[in-house]
RNA sequence: GUCCCCUUCGUCUAGCCUGGCCCAGGACACCGCCCUUUCACGGCGGCGACACCGGUUCAAAUCCGGUAGGGGACGCCA
């Protein structure tokens, strides 16, 4: 194991959705990559907004994904005395002060500033205050250096400056005794030993003021990696007004996690011209400085793409189990029905999701009740009786082991009759599916069995006879 | 408004640091053709971008300056 240590933070205010998934993906990539250590921190110091749903939720979307961390999860929420016990170092050393501002009178302040095109900072009111009111509430603001400018080499971003001077005094504490999120994540990230912070880009401009209370603290300061946004289709941030953001609702549309984790990775990260990565791939071969500087839209079509390249090469044991669970939701059981792995073999190649998979197999295990009747007007009634009857006595007097011998039978069937494929196939496959968009129909005939194959042709005649 | 960041095909991106191999490569999508009993898969081909303006240079997507556009942050939220 090598010193590297990061660690993925979110807030437990919702579930997890795919720009958080992204981050956490970054982290544990490059964790995995230099042998380092992946931490989970649960950032609920909004007691307010934080919830035990939302922490299973992400904890739920991080499994499925597959992103297991090795330490953690922690919760900012248990070490309040931390954050307490520092603060009062910082009160002590005169590096912070008590601020007895209300919030009223702050905001007041900040919108005459926004209104006069100002900087809306805090103007210092308590900063040198001699007298300290009793009883009176009171926050504790850090005292932050005027002059110079904090820079930082942001990983992916390169270098970074802000003047000081555009930094005001934050509020390390609340009126309330809590300590605030620029404060906590320092005090975390330090007393975790995280060596490197990837993080969302939201973030870059909480760098500097973080970096200060570092120094301040006599901490370690951490290098940075500010990840670009993922963006929706009309380039505004990704929000659910795009569709889908959680991750956890990608998975019941269907997706594969491996799909989802390919995806996600080339956003905003590439390695040459690969598109396709297994997660060793993946982890041998990312570097964080490869990461880019813009924000990304995030585009379902090729993620389909990759969802069906991955369900195309998946065993298809896996594909059945994962399907399951799509099916009994249409009501759909595959008791007494053909094997379910044999019908995944056959919709491999043609399933972008599992939902829509789902969908294809149906006619499987519930014959059809009615057939596609624009389909089927092409056909010559006598002609479409002829056809299955014949397909019905070459198959009853067969005996087929493949899908293969099935469609030579359909050749021969052709042939003996002066027939074309299409005359021939086409109708079978209605019967057998009920429409036209279907697997080939020796597939189809193999998988079903050709008693049931049969049975549905002649189910079909009889509707057909009797129109 | 102030500060910070960003800008290559519709989208994801390669190339940019270390100028020439780039009249810019790959992928998704789209269009066409082939394969084909349907739907798909697959194969082949096409469409399509260096935001703009100056400068440096024999040579700029690549270096420098400016302009425009976009995003983010300015909270006793995280």
């Amino acid at each position: 194991m090598s010193e590297l240590r990061v660690r993925f933070a979110p807030s437990p205010t919702g579930y997890l959705h795919v720009g958080g998934a992204r981050t956490a993906l970054f982290n544990w990539l490059l964790a995995k990559n230099k042998g380092g250590t992946f931490i989970l921190r649960i950032e609920d110091t909004d007691v307010e907004r934080s919830t035990k749903e939302s922490v299973d939720a992400i904890l739920e979307g991080m499994q499925w994904l597959g992103l297991e961390w090795d330490e953690g999860p922690f919760y900012q929420s248990d070490s309040f005395p931390l954050y307490k016990e520092h603060v009062q170092k910082l009160l002590d050393a005169g590096k912070a002060y008590k601020c007895y501002c209300t919030a009223e009178e702050l905001d007041a302040k900040r919108n005459l500033a926004m209104q006069e095109g100002r900087k809306p900072k805090y103007d210092g009111t308590c900063r040198e205050r001699a007298e300290q009111p009793e009883g009176q509430p009171y926050v504790v603001r850090f005292r932050a250096p005027q002059g110079g400018v904090t820079a930082f080499d942001d990983l992916i971003k390169g270098t970074i400056t802000f003047p000081n001077e555009e930094l005001d005094d934050l509020i390390i504490q609340r009126t309330d005794g809590t300590p605030t999120y620029n404060f906590c994540v320092v005090i975390d990230d330090a007393s975790m030993n995280i060596t490197t912070v990837i993080r969302g880009d939201d973030h870059v401009n909480n760098t500097p003021r973080q970096i200060q209370l570092y120094e301040a603290l006599g901490f370690p300061v951490p290098q940075f990696a500010h990840v670009p946004m993922i963006l929706g289709s009309d380039k505004a941030r990704l929000s659910k007004r795009h569709g889908a953001t959680s991750v956890i609702a990608y998975r019941d549309m269907g997706f594969l996690p491996e799909a989802l984790l390919n995806y996600l990775v080339r956003l905003g990260w590439s390695h040459g011209d690969d598109e396709i990565f297994t997660m060793d791939e993946m982890i041998q071969k990312f570097d964080i400085g490869n990461v880019g500087r813009s924000a990304s839209v995030f585009n379902t079509e090729k993620l389909l793409w990759l969802n069906a390249h991955y369900i195309k090469n998946s065993d298809p044991e896996r594909l059945a189990d994962l399907l399951l669970p799509h099916l009994s939701s249409r009501g759909v059981t595959t008791l007494g029905g053909p094997d379910l792995m044999a019908v995944v073999k056959t919709l491999q190649e043609r399933a972008q999701t599992l939902v829509e998979m789902a969908e294809r197999a149906v006619f499987y295990y519930n014959a059809p009740d009615s057939y596609d009747e624009a389909a089927l007007a092409k056909f010559d009634k006598e002609q479409l009786l002829a056809v299955l009857s014949a397909v019905t006595e070459k198959l009853s007097s067969s005996a087929v082991g493949d899908a293969a011998e099935v469609d030579g039978l359909f050749k021969e069937v052709c042939s003996e009759n002066g027939w074309k494929m299409g005359q021939v196939g086409q109708p079978v496959r209605i019967a057998l599916s009920g429409g036209t968009q279907a697997p080939g129909i020796g597939e189809i005939a193999i998988t079903l069995g050709v008693t049931e194959t049969v049975r549905r042709i002649k189910r079909m005649q009889e509707f057909v006879a009797g129109k």
